[in-house]
DNA sequence: GTTGTGACACATT
DNA sequence: AAATGTGCCACAA
């Protein structure tokens, strides 16, 4: 069980029509700090389909503006799809931030 | 084994 | 408000 696998399974919790933080599944994994590792393990992304990385955006609920596995309006897509209401690359966290607690 | 870089977060300037 | 610097961990060269 690596940091990477225990990111993995944080992203995977992420319910439909939520969003989590790197700094949350950073959290969650075990360490707050973690927030680039978190980045990086989904730029790997070693199983794509398992791991809803458009969930995960930016501690201001900001989707990543550089790379986005792809392209930023494809994250505001399907978070739109999700039922996330997506503004211009960022999302409301105060109404959408996954709660780890409800697990 | 060391150096450099990175889908971040936080503090300071 | 924005930019810069620093800290953290993991991976590539």
């Amino acid at each position: 069980m690596n940091s990477f696998e225990l990111i993995y399974e944080q992203v995977k919790r992420i319910p439909k029509g939520k969003a989590a933080t790197y700094g949350q599944i950073a959290a969650l994994a075990g360490n707050p700090k973690w927030s680039r590792v978190v980045g990086y393990a989904l730029h790997v992304n070693p199983e794509p389909g398992v791991i809803p990385c458009h969930r995960v955006v930016d501690r201001n609920g900001r989707l990543s503006p550089a790379f986005a596995f792809g392209g930023m309006n494809v994250q505001e897509e399907l978070l739109r799809r999700e039922g996330v209401e997506v503004r211009e690359g960022h999302v409301d966290l105060k109404l959408y931030r996954w709660d780890p607690s409800s697990n």
